[in-house]
DNA sequence: AAACAAAATACTGTATGCAGCATACTTGTG
DNA sequence: CACAAGTATGCTGCATACAGTATTTTGTTT
């Protein structure tokens, strides 16, 4: 009955790529991130070994080593002898890192302006004409999916293995207060105004005027973002 | 016998503060990454659970637990079934992180000088004073910590904990470098040039110049320690 | 009835044992 | 003598068992 569970758990792990087969570890990990990301485990929330272990059919023994990798991931705390509990974000950390992330990504717009080639350039601006389409349907899953995925590659343009690690650390944290904080139509417009002039630098490959939207953007998502903490 | 390690390990610790008392997993974690740092554990270096398990005195359970800790910081890698291994930076990946760095002390001392009080910029402005003896005396090993603190202070002084906290995780991995790369005389007193730019441009509160004084001074650092690689 | 103390329960922290896999060594063959 | 295959050793990955500590519940006293 455990190993069903355990099976299953392997399963949902994408494994393609020859290189690194998929482990237990990565999988408890991915697992009880995403039920924090989609608020089955809610900030402040203990973590039983026991019964999470039982529910994802896992002994203690790698969920202990998968939550140790989550408090260094900054999304569990740790109290000695009271086990791990879900990190709560005052308001101002949002903030706090949402500045950082502004800083990176600004970053990452002015080394993907001077390191990204034409093609990935191309492919970028594709993302962002299905993510307009997405827009003109007002259809918002598959809309924000592909927003992600804009802000993901201009940082993997950047060529900056270092940039992006820290990047996802810092967004890992904010993915569920993003995952809640769905904006009104009129902000959304505004968003999109942004994505419009973001592709627009990019391809122009004019550093300065892409990062600067990149950070202010940011900014922004920090007033739509803010009332839903 | 065991548990003399043990021992030895937990009054490593700082016990101070009475909030959080010292877990055998902080010492851990603490001691693996010094002896990564000093270069006790060299890059490439397999950790073998039971050989360092006795060596600090402890059980492969807890061991294990830091190891995976150390590896969300970055310092190790993991490949399944083969275990730890310290991990090889190549000088592409010190470059990208000391531009990353750089950027993150440029925003932290642009927050700096609108966060910080008068009585912690004149903090900072002793930890100088001191520094400045030392390289006066040519006193590496003290100009070299006072000058870690002083950046640190400027992160600190943000006082955004987010931005503190991707500092330290960046600023751990190259530590190792750093420790080695010791710069010859005519490029310190570059440095401590930056650093009297630096004290001013905080005095004064300019925030565009003191960030920017600090992007190019980890630019200068790349050039120091690039040969070290 | 309320508050405090004591005991029982339950959870975390650590050690140990076992199974599976990777690697190294040895032996046999071309 | 070299190379390949099979075997043996050793290490990692996971589960379980035990010890220590926090928490809760119950009983007693004011």
């Amino acid at each position: 009955m455990a190993y069903e569970a355990t099976a299953l758990l392997i399963d949902d792990f994408d494994s393609r790529g020859p290189i690194a087969r998929p482990t237990l570890h990565d999988a408890i990990v991915a697992r009880v991130r995403d039920m924090i990301i989609e608020g089955e485990l809610t900030p402040g929330a203990r973590l039983h070994e026991g019964n999470l272990g039982k529910m994802l059919g896992v002994s203690r023994t790698p969920l202990r080593e998968a939550l140790k990798f989550l408090v260094s991931e900054g999304l569990l705390e740790l109290s000695p002898g009271r086990g791990a509990v879900v990190r709560q974000f005052s308001a101002k950390d949002v903030h706090d890192s949402l500045i950082v992330l502004g800083n990176l990504e600004g970053l990452a717009g002015r080394l993907a302006c001077e390191h990204a080639t034409d093609a990935e350039i191309r492919e970028v601006r594709q993302l962002h004409d299905r993510m307009m389409d997405m827009y003109e349907k007002r259809d918002r899953l598959p809309y924000f999916k592909l927003n992600q995925s804009i802000h993901s590659a201009i940082l993997r343009l950047s060529k900056n293995e270092a940039l992006v690690s820290v990047h996802n650390v810092l967004q890992a944290r904010l993915k569920r207060i993003r995952y809640i904080g769905n904006e009104g139509p009129e902000k959304w417009a505004g968003a999109v105004a942004d994505h419009e002039d973001m592709i627009g630098a990019l391809e122009a490959r004019d550093a300065d005027r892409l990062s600067k939207i990149l950070t202010t953007h940011m900014e922004k998502t920090w007033e739509r973002v803010r009332n839903a903490i």
